[in-house]
DNA sequence: GCCTCATAGTGAGGTAACCTCAGCAATACG
DNA sequence: CGTATTGCTGAGGTTACCTCACTATGAGGC
């Protein structure tokens, strides 16, 4: 994918902490779709980057919250920019009438299986 | 996916012989897109469960020829009938119509990336 | 005919991205 | 206030890939 020295899923993960802020090691193995255990290991290794860091959540000392850095963000949008310019290339076999119409469809079918 | 005791990798195999009836290893690696050791593992497995046999290619003594067994081409089709009834309540969010759409747009974004 | 080079498959060993299960804190609740 | 539940992680496993090195065979040049 990316050779910005980012793995799948920890591009994944940084998309979720971008949109949301900051997430709860639950909370970001459930949006992630993934198990608790395997949001331990993306997030060390965000970690050991310099991209995370994790803080004792206020609310509940068993749990921690995950937050990313600046460096993080940065990097995130790097792969979002990079990301952008594979899908502008991709979908330029489509008109801007027929992407907005895929679009369409497939929000569809996403709303459909919830 | 499939509760048939087939894993995915031996699904999309079994489904490339099904369609070109019988294959060398090194094509089917091509047609899957996998390197050539990867479809060693996977026939082996197919073969262990006796779902295809190597046979000596007799055009060439390097090569060795996969060929669905009776009960290789019985689980295909098990697996296909499987994957239309879950692709059918998968797409039923679609009318006739968007579905024929959704096909069209796909089927050009697949002809453009070859 | 023989030598070299390319090709077909596989053994050995490695990686990424998942998983479950057990255990340890800490919270929630009857 | 004791018991059940929740949040995270250590240990260990699986699947589906990979590369690299090796063997056997085929193909081309001379």
């Amino acid at each position: 994918m990316s050779p910005l020295g980012v793995a799948p899923s920890q591009a994944r993960a940084l998309r979720m902490l971008r949109h949301h802020g900051s997430l709860r090691l639950g909370e970001l193995s459930e949006r992630l779709r993934i198990a608790p255990r395997s949001a331990t290991d993306i997030v060390d290794g965000l970690q050991e980057r310099g991209w995370c860091v994790r803080e004792p959540d206020p609310t509940d000392r068993r749990a921690t919250v995950v937050v990313l850095t600046e460096a993080g963000r940065e990097i995130g949008q790097a792969i979002r920019k990079v990301q952008v310019q594979h899908a502008e290339e991709y979908f330029a076999a489509l008109s801007a009438a027929e992407r907005s119409e895929l679009s369409s469809l497939l929000g569809k079918l996403i709303a459909a299986e919830g």
